[in-house]
This record gives structure tokens, C-alpha cells and sequence, in this order.
DNA sequence: CGAGTCATGTATACATCGTAGACACGACGG
DNA sequence: CCGTCGTGTCTACGATGTATACATGACTCG
């Protein structure tokens, strides 16, 4: 069995209240309870409950993003699209809170466009991007600003999601993924040449 | 002048908080010193500080949902689905923390999908729905359910004011509000016939 | 007129939160 | 042996929502 470093056994103690109860649960206090330690200990490995939550929001997306490159080789770019649109609905299922927190929080160190986007600094959104580029080359989508193309692409995948998140489908998760799958189609008929 | 009943000094007050710096700015303390009572008095009106807040983003949204239906007679239907989004985004933009409030907070008694809007339950849905429904029958339109194309039109937009709201674009308004329409567009190209 | 009721407010207090500040204590290097 | 440093504790403070008890004035009804 592996020993854990202090730092370690705070991060998997707010982690679990994090994502079974959502941000609002990760109080220094019940960390600390979970862990074995005082409240104030935690501030020997994090600057504050802020930086907390950013490390496990960090951690947690960056462990789904390895995942993502990984998906869908499809050669058939339109399939290839929508089978993108999935690790992250895949995601937003699986963990929620950390979803919203991950994406619906303003932070100042969050990527912007179209800077960093074109710039290539989202792992994620690039794997989307080749796609698209891809598919414009062979003429199988319009010629078009694929970073563009793909931000509204994104755009459609998290206003379904955010609208989900907050309650406005009585959909299970099953039905709300059909019907996530069947707007994404729509969207890619206007993007297809 | 007229005269204000406290419950209506409180409103005003707690609105001014919210519209300038977010729900976070609205403490019963913080509501009470600007109508001059105890924070205590505030509850002979309102239940609990949630109540109030609802109350806030509901009486705010109402005003807008006004000018909504009034918006855009265009005959040309097309033009009269992107006009649509416009208002949508006035109101996120104008009132960026009561659209957040509004828009992308859990509330049990938000209207969902689909049973309350195949209802017409949601007077601002409906103005986009029949745009759709005639769009169809003109047969400028895909043949589609014209409710699951609606609320495929609304999450595209709502998606990307979400990520407006949470920091993902450097984008000014007016270079955001060019960006939106676009995108718009491209899903309208996928749902036209 | 008088008494009770009710609407509206205040005063006080408590639990919960993040976190500042002072101190304890063991390891380790000179 | 003695400082320094990493890691923890203890205590306390200020913000916050809100429960509870009490005050006060207006209005109603006999």
C-alpha cells in the first residue's frame, strides 16, 4: 500500500465531498474532519480553499482530458465530430459539480478566445479542431474559420449541458444523451459543405 | 413622487446590489443598511434571503419576456430566428448576474424540457416555436419536431453566453455579439430545408 | 372609549464559515 | 548543542443567515 503525503489525503478528502456534494460541501472544517487534521493545517499545503478547489477541479479535468485525445480515430470526419461530443457529455454526467466548476466558473487563468484557441493551448478543443480542418480539406465541411466552427461547436455541447446542469430537462441521462447526439447533428447539417 | 412600501424599498435596494455586483453582494445586512431597517425586518417581507433572490431574477426576467414577444415581426422567418436570439443576449449582456441568477441556477420550479414547453408554458419559447413551427409548414424549414429544433436554437445560444459569462472569450461585446450571431447561423444553416 | 389583534420593526444570540496570528514540537544540519 | 524549518495545534475574529423574544403603533370590534 502506498503512503500518502498529508497534501495527498486533503486532496482525495475534498475530492470526494466535491464531487458527491458539489463545491459548496468542501469547507475547510469537513476537509480537515476527513482527513484527521485541523482546518488550519490545510493552509501548510494550499494558499487558501479557493486554490483548493482549483487544484481539484484542475486535477479532475486533467485526468478526463488524456482521455479525450484518446478518443474516436474514426477516419469519417462527421463521425469523428459527433464521437467528440461525448467524452465531454461523458464528463458532465460522471461529475457534475466538478463539470460546473471546471466550466461555468469564471477564473482568470481560464484559456480565452480566440487567443490561446488558435494559439493551440486547449489539448482538448485541438483534438475537435484537426477535425474540422480536416474535414474542410477534404470538402466535406464548408470552407470556413475552424476555430470558429469549432467554438460553436462547443458552444452547442455546453448550452445543452448548462441547461441540463440546471435542472431545465426532466430527461433522464439516457434521453437527454439522445437528444444531446440529435442537436449536435443539426448543428453539423449547417457546417456540412 | 410616489411612496414605496418597504417591501418594494427592499427590492429595489437588493436589485441594485445584484445588477452591479452579483448575488454574492446581496446580504440581508448589506440589503438592510440601504433601506435603513435591521436585517431581521427584512424577513416580515420575505421568507429567506433564496425567496428574495428569486423574487429578483423572476421580476427581472419578467420585464424583459415583455419586450421579447414584442421583438422582431419580421415575416421572412429565417430572419426572424436570428432576430430572436438578439434579445437573449441584450438581456445577458445588460444584466450579466440576473441572467446567471436566472438562467444557470437550479431552481425547482424552472420550467423543463420538454413537458412544460410542449405545454406552452414558457411565453419566450413560444415566440421562436411558432417562427419554427410556420418555417415548417413553409417548407423553409427541415421537416423536424419543431420543439427538439427549438431547444437545440436555445442551448446553441445559451452555450455560448455561458462561456461569454465565465471568462472563456477576450472578446469585447460588440465583437462577442458579431461572434454569436455567426454561430447562430451556422445552426440555422442545419436546420434549413 | 378600551382592549385585543396584527403588522412591522428591533435586539440579541447562535451556528457556520474562511482564515489570521501565536505557539509547539520534532527532524536535521552546523 | 543550537538554530532553523516543516508541520501541526489552539484561539480568536469578522462575516453571514436566521431563530427567538420582545416592542410599538394602528386598527377593529364590543
Amino acid at each position: 500500500m502506498t503512503r500518502l503525503t498529508t497534501a495527498e489525503k486533503i486532496l482525495r478528502a475534498a475530492h470526494r465531498l466535491f464531487d458527491r456534494e458539489g463545491a459548496d460541501a468542501v469547507t475547510m472544517r469537513r476537509v480537515a474532519d476527513a482527513v484527521g487534521i485541523t482546518p488550519m493545517a490545510i493552509y501548510r499545503h494550499f494558499p487558501n480553499r479557493e486554490a483548493l478547489l482549483k487544484r481539484l477541479s484542475d486535477d479532475s479535468f486533467n485526468t478526463v482530458a488524456h482521455e479525450w485525445e484518446a478518443h474516436s480515430r474514426s477516419p469519417d470526419v462527421l463521425q469523428r465530430l459527433m464521437a467528440l461530443g461525448e467524452p465531454y457529455l461523458d464528463y458532465a454526467l460522471a461529475h457534475p459539480h466538478l463539470f460546473d466548476h471546471a466550466f461555468s466558473v469564471r477564473r482568470d487563468d481560464a484559456r480565452r478566445y480566440p487567443e490561446d484557441f488558435r494559439a493551440r493551448r486547449s489539448p482538448t478543443f485541438n483534438v475537435g479542431l484537426d477535425a474540422v480542418i480536416e474535414g474542410m480539406a477534404q470538402g466535406v465541411l464548408k470552407q470556413d474559420d475552424p476555430y470558429d466552427v469549432m467554438m460553436t461547436l462547443w458552444a452547442q455541447q455546453h448550452g445543452l449541458i448548462a441547461l441540463y446542469r440546471a435542472g431545465r430537462f426532466s430527461y433522464d441521462e439516457a434521453q437527454f444523451r439522445a437528444f444531446y447526439l440529435q442537436s449536435l447533428g443539426r448543428l453539423i447539417d449547417g457546417i456540412k459543405a
